[in-house]
DNA sequence: TCCGATTAGATCGGATACGATATAAATCAA
DNA sequence: TTGATTTATATCGTATCCGATCTAATCGGA
């Protein structure tokens, strides 16, 4: 039961906490991704959506956004730079003039085919662990935001 | 083995990445603590820091940017905003002007005892995997920012 | 002791996140 | 059909992150 005087009472540590797991692991890969991906001009956040477009093509900014867990006040700006860089075609749909439908330039595609991430694999480290931890973070992820939608 | 052609012939599942897994699990933590920081007007990253300082006092700004994995250019402005709210007191180091020294007020003492995280806990809904997804989450930072570390 | 190198924070610019709001297109009801 | 409502993006303000740079304080060697 003894206490250190200069230390809370109460003190909680950060490394008890998941949510900072998960904010500094995304930190992590955020950094890790980035000498990769300043060779070919993207920013980790773009890298992402272009990887959800290369899954699928033509679909509009929010169908986008539902994949990313985004919507159109992060995405706008995002997808403008990723235009102005030449990797994707932003164009309003001739049938819905309101949506904005995404398609990957040959070059964006070409780029993304390139699988930048693979020599990342085998620095998380993780081995055999890999696809377990994937699968059980996306269903953190899942059901806190269900928690989060329940109460509003 | 059959393929619909509007997907990209090397599409990548955007599930498939652990790097999104923690991103958008990143994302979900931060709308899950938003309803209870607004209330003590608090952001996440803001919370996090006072649960850095509760932990240990005191402490210089690269010290805490240790923990957080943060450096005075993210720190800096998050701290002043924190000494406005009147949650800590940031002075120089008497010792070593270079150094700014951080702690907790009475009043942010306070605040961060009063455990904001518990409801969380349960919309993870991670059960008894909670201190394993933990663990194994910070293992995977630790290990991505050691190989981003070694090729530098 | 003195001056160059190092160190600790702070500042600045670019790029996300996100709540609130604006705008334009589509829909719906009277 | 027209005016009100809804929908899809876009814009704006605030708050992170982060690389690059600046400033002030300290250290170290000749």
């Amino acid at each position: 039961m003894a206490r250190s005087p200069k230390t809370a009472p109460k003190g909680r540590k950060l490394s008890n906490f998941l949510c900072f797991a998960v904010y500094s692991a995304n930190l992590a890969f955020g950094r890790a991704y980035k000498p990769l991906l300043d060779k070919v001009g993207l920013t980790y956040t773009q890298y992402i959506a272009m990887v959800a477009l290369s899954d699928e093509d033509e679909v509009t900014v929010s169908a986008l956004g539902e994949k990313l867990f985004l919507e159109s006040n992060t995405l706008t700006p995002i997808l403008k730079k990723l235009e102005q860089t030449g990797y994707i075609k932003r164009y309003r749909d001739p049938a819905d003039e309101r949506q904005v439908r995404l398609s990957l330039t040959p070059v964006g595609r070409k780029l993304i085919e390139q699988d930048l991430s693979v020599s990342l694999v085998e620095a998380t480290g993780l081995g055999d662990e890999f696809p377990v931890v994937q699968q059980t973070v996306s269903r953190l992820r899942d059901n806190l935001l269900r928690a989060t939608k329940a109460d509003d």
